[in-house]
DNA sequence: AACTATTTATAAGA
DNA sequence: TTCTTATAAATAGTT
């Protein structure tokens, strides 16, 4: 419909190719219009150009979200996997890191252990003492510190410092030094 | 164009409707697919008859799920929200634990401790003796299963039962139950 | 950005 | 309905 009749392939000239672009969109979204008012349709058209820049219309009324919706109801493809794939992946991931942890720490408590074999009950309670010995010792430093605090304040030093043992840091010192450990900080 | 020039207004008559709709259908679509091939652009369209009834049209190589990702790009619209929301909040909720977790987790090998009040200090100790209890309660009825087991198939019972200690369980019975316990199962 | 010769789309009729 | 065709509308090439 002009000057002369075109085939239907890509117009090479960049110009001649934006200048049909432009009038052919404007036609394109004209009938789209047309159709929805003749016909009581709802209507959606998306283009975007080959430069990337989007230009859409969509009859009143009708938001994209709600024809997307429609869409999916009745086109009854899943659209939204495509999306969904990628956030469900990384929600999988997060919750076996989870669950893995989880486990874990429930071992480190003593429990879910009875269908462990042997090497798993050692390799845990060998995690259980270096803990208990890297957390003594981070225990020993703030006791070290706050002694050395207290010393260069001249105040009086309160408690006894706390001697290595092997039983529980905990019930051995926790009288002697109470007010220390247990204060707010 | 036809033989009489129309209004652009809603077709009263239905089978009148109908008829224009699936012609000026074809057409749009056949636009649709021109302007895509003349100006090698990307376009969508979708139409959804009175009667609600689903047809669209896209550019080959264009998935719906792709031009709608352009077109949220494009647009800046956030068409994903709503359907985003619920599954960003699980992912937020499910990586919080996950950290709180990992912290507990540092806390128990003595990690990460430095900044914590005594309290805290004490809380963390106290969960690892009573893990290191709790763990050692298990270890101690495996091993009189075993025990029970051996003697019940009329075995020789190998290695000394192990006596309740308050130090290391592993490092104490390691070397007289080796083979037990570190054996795969 | 307008114009206009033509092609194309389609309204009404068969 | 589907096919036909007169006419309106869109637009390719021009200015």
């Amino acid at each position: 419909m002009g000057r002369g009749k075109i085939e239907i392939k890509r117009i090479e000239n960049s110009s001649n190719r934006q200048v049909t672009f432009a009038k052919r969109r404007a036609g394109l979204v004209k009938k789209a219009r047309e159709i929805g008012v003749l016909c009581d349709a709802e209507v959606g058209v998306v283009i975007f150009s080959s430069a990337g820049k989007l230009y859409d219309f969509w009859t009143p009324k009708t938001t994209l979200p709600r024809i997307l919706e429609k869409y999916q109801t009745n086109s009854g493809k899943i659209l939204w996997d495509e999306k969904h794939k990628s956030i469900s992946a990384e929600i999988d991931r997060v919750k076996k890191e989870n669950d893995n942890m989880q486990i874990e720490l429930r071992h480190m408590k003593g429990e879910d252990v009875n269908s462990l074999q042997p090497k798993e009950l050692i390799a845990i309670e060998e995690a259980l003492t270096n803990g208990q010995t890297n957390l003594r010792d981070k225990m020993m430093d703030h006791w070290k510190m706050h002694r050395r605090n207290v010393w260069a304040l001249n105040l009086p030093l309160l408690f006894a410092f706390p001697s290595v043992h092997h039983g529980s840091f905990l019930k051995k010192n926790l009288q002697r030094s109470a007010f220390y450990w247990q204060r707010k900080f």
